[in-house]
RNA sequence: AGCGAGGUAGGGUAGUCAGGAUAUCCCGACGGGCUCAUAACCCGUAGAUCGAUGGUUCAAAUCCAUCCCUCGCUACCA
């Protein structure tokens, strides 16, 4: 009774953007375990919330012309629905920029600045001038020093691949605007994080949960640690202590949210948090396998040097494809939980059952409608379903109900194996494993009827008729129960139809092998309708359609031979007069020499360069262009520049006018 | 590049940590049965040199070594 409760957690959304498979891939699975580990006796509390903060967030309400808190709160109560509408049932489900996580976090950062493990230090950091604010890596373009290929912030994705150090990559841009950002020095605050190897090492040994959040913070440990920047300059986000020029880390306030939601729940329902985060805890966090790091590194270090207790077990999910490829939200291998999913009609059990039966929690996870419709309608329609029916048809039809008697020991030791092996299986976070044993069991009952055949023996033997169809009861009953934390929804109306008017989640697992008693049923009707295949269709020819739709927008660009490069004539030139067209805002008129001649460009280019600025300025021409008339001014080559503002490409080094580009 | 995960019949997937005799389950193919049941259910047959090579062992999908291929992750994105 003194231990603390179990506390689950979910990785908490990001409120930029709605609710998808990839999300579900770690919320259902957690609310799973709740769901059984409750209806194994356990005390559990299950808490998540929304992340609000980070750049990200301000960018996207930006474009969306509202404040982030406006854009949080929005995202938040799509979320908050569309959990409960999977049947994904939080205790507390709160915001990270809600009071109570302001004042925990601000609480914990001044004392990790007490216990001593905060240190201030100057850092290089990109800074917009025109949108008037520090970018973070993902919001920095630029050159990349190794190779020279366009590249982003933090590493060169394009070309060499090569990572790069803030301040390194060369005339870096603004992501959001297109602006030239510059480099400022700015004061931050870093956390310690290399002082606490010798505790992570002998920690994540004996971490509970999935081995791939062991052996990924493991290695990553063995490799080095450096401190942690935990300081960004931003108005949107929790305060630094001291500081209001700076917030804290979204990935320092999002994890507090943690503790933050638990104090929440805790102060309505009566409780003491302090029970779930101080000292020994049995603290288990659910998290999709890209947050690891985050979560098996950096937050024990924190609560550690806060003076909390540590997490008992981080179980980290695997990625989910969408038709074999990688989730992507850009090339359209996306599949939206409202809008794809449960505005279609279809239950949310059936999404549910997929995400748990396909696979072992850590692996990847394919989803395609195809294969989604053959396992429900192979699985759910045809073993689990028809078993429960034809069951409880039969004992309907012959009896109005359960008939009386005892239950087979046989079949009692049929369903104890079958919890035992479940309960195995879902303490280790295995809930394929799990279903795969709860299926095993409707195969059984299958076999078992179609075995002893009560149709034939009825004609025979009523009373023994009557046994086979108790033991069928006894065993449909064990699956409404086990089937619960995967299915609730449709365990519930199972449950009715065996003839119980209460709640099948006030019951506990182990009432699976209590024998039924006899009692009256209504007529039973299919709980499980199929997937239809034009309905199938359907759904994956939208899939396909987006798909399509997005690989128009990122259109692969054609390959051309050398050969065909090599028709182009480019040259530098020298500009040696321009003048605005008449009548044109755009245009300038261009005398440049190519060397061998001087040629007429125009180029519309006026909004960017004023005429003299450009008289004298080495330029690239295609000199091979045909030649076209633009607004009555003939052109006879074409200035080559980058970009929506025409940055201007120009020679490194001086060289004659005229000279070929290869 | 480093680290991690994976490569098992036509497709998908279990078993690998704690090595054992006919390698699991689902779909698909073929043949049979049943008719209580949502053309659902049951039984049977065919189909895999368990990525490659070498080693340890009485015994290897499983342990060790090397290699090949696929994918993911890599702090100053969230």
């Amino acid at each position: 009774m003194n231990s603390p409760p179990l506390l689950v957690t979910c990785g908490l959304p990001y409120t930029n953007g709605p609710c998808h498979l990839g999300h579900l891939r770690t919320y259902v699975p957690a609310d799973a375990y709740v769901r059984y580990m409750r209806r194994s006796g356990e005390e559990v509390v299950f808490v998540c919330g929304s992340d609000n903060h980070g750049t990200p967030i301000v960018v996207s309400a930006e474009e969306a012309g509202v404040s982030p808190r406006e854009l949080s709160e929005r995202y938040h109560r799509h979320f908050d629905e569309t959990f409960k509408r999977m049947d994904v049932l939080f205790d507390r489900f709160g915001m990270t920029d809600d009071p109570t996580n302001h004042h925990r976090t601000k609480t914990m950062v001044s004392e990790l600045i007490k216990n001593g493990f905060i240190y201030k230090q100057v850092v290089h950091q990109a800074y917009c001038t025109k949108c008037r604010r520090f970018l973070p890596d993902r919001y920095v373009e630029g050159i990349c020093p190794h190779c020279g290929t366009q590249a982003r912030g933090d590493e060169c994705d394009q070309g060499c691949g090569k990572h790069l150090e803030p301040g390194e990559i060369r005339d870096p841009v603004c992501k959001v605007c297109q602006t030239k950002a510059e480099f400022r020095d700015q004061e931050h605050y870093f956390f310690k994080l290399s002082e606490f190897k010798e505790f992570l090492l002998p920690y994540l040994e004996k971490l509970r949960g999935t081995s791939n959040a062991r052996n990924y913070a493991i290695g990553w440990i063995n490799d080095e640690l450096h401190d942690w920047c935990i300081t960004r300059t931003l108005e949107w986000g929790v305060k630094f202590p001291g500081r209001d020029d700076l917030v804290v880390y979204v990935w320092v306030d999002a994890p507090i949210g943690y503790i933050a939601f638990t104090e929440e729940w805790a102060k309505e329902a009566g409780k003491d948090w302090k029970r779930c985060w101080c000292g020994e805890n049995r603290v288990t966090h659910f998290i999709g396998g890209d947050i690891i790091y985050h979560h098996s590194i950096f937050w024990p270090a924190l609560l550690k040097a806060a003076g909390y207790g540590v997490p008992h077990a981080i179980v980290a999910s695997g990625m989910v494809k969408v038709d074999d490829h990688k989730f992507s939200k850009s090339r359209g291998y996306v599949v939206w939980t409202n809008d794809d999913y449960l505005d279609k009609g279809l239950p949310a059990d059936y999404l549910r059952y997929y995400l748990l039966a396909y696979t072992s929690h850590t692996k990847e996870l394919n989803f395609s409608w195809k294969v989604f419709s053959e396992r429900i309608n192979n699985e759910v329609v045809n073993i689990f379903g028809n078993f429960m029916y034809r069951t409880l048809f039969f004992a309907h039809k012959e009896w109005e109900g359960i008939p009386g008697g005892a239950v087979d020991p046989a079949i009692i030791a049929e369903i104890d194996t079958c919890l035992t092996t479940v309960d195995g299986y879902m303490r280790e976070y295995e809930f394929k494993g799990a279903v795969d044993a709860i299926m095993t069991l409707a195969a059984f009952g299958n076999t078992y009827i179609q075995t002893n055949a009560p149709w034939k023996l009825i004609k025979t033997d009523r009373t023994a008729a009557a046994q086979v169809i108790k033991n069928c009861i006894q065993i449909a009953k064990a699956l409404t129960l086990l089937i619960e934390p995967v299915m609730p929804a449709k365990a519930q109306e199972c449950w009715k139809q065996l003839g119980c008017s209460d709640k099948v989640a006030d019951h506990q697992i182990a009432e699976a092998a209590y024998p039924v008693r006899e009692t009256k049923i209504n007529a039973p009707f299919p709980l499980f309708s199929r997937m239809e295949e034009d309905q199938v269709k359907e759904l994956d020819a939208l899939l396909q359609k987006r798909v399509a739709g997005a690989n128009k927008k990122v259109e692969k660009i054609p390959v051309v031979t050398f050969e065909e490069f090599q028709k182009l004539d480019i040259r530098t030139g020298k500009v040696l007069s321009a003048e605005p067209i008449p009548k044109s805002n755009k245009l300038l008129k261009l005398q440049v020499d190519i060397g061998s001649e001087t040629r007429q460009i125009v180029a519309g280019i006026q909004q960017f360069y004023k005429p003299d600025e450009l008289a004298g300025r080495e330029i690239v021409v295609v000199t091979n262009l045909a030649p076209a008339k633009i607004f009555g001014v003939e052109s006879n080559g074409m200035i080559l520049a980058a970009g929506d503002f025409a940055s201007l490409l120009v020679p490194l080094r001086p060289v004659d006018p005229g000279t070929k580009i290869r």
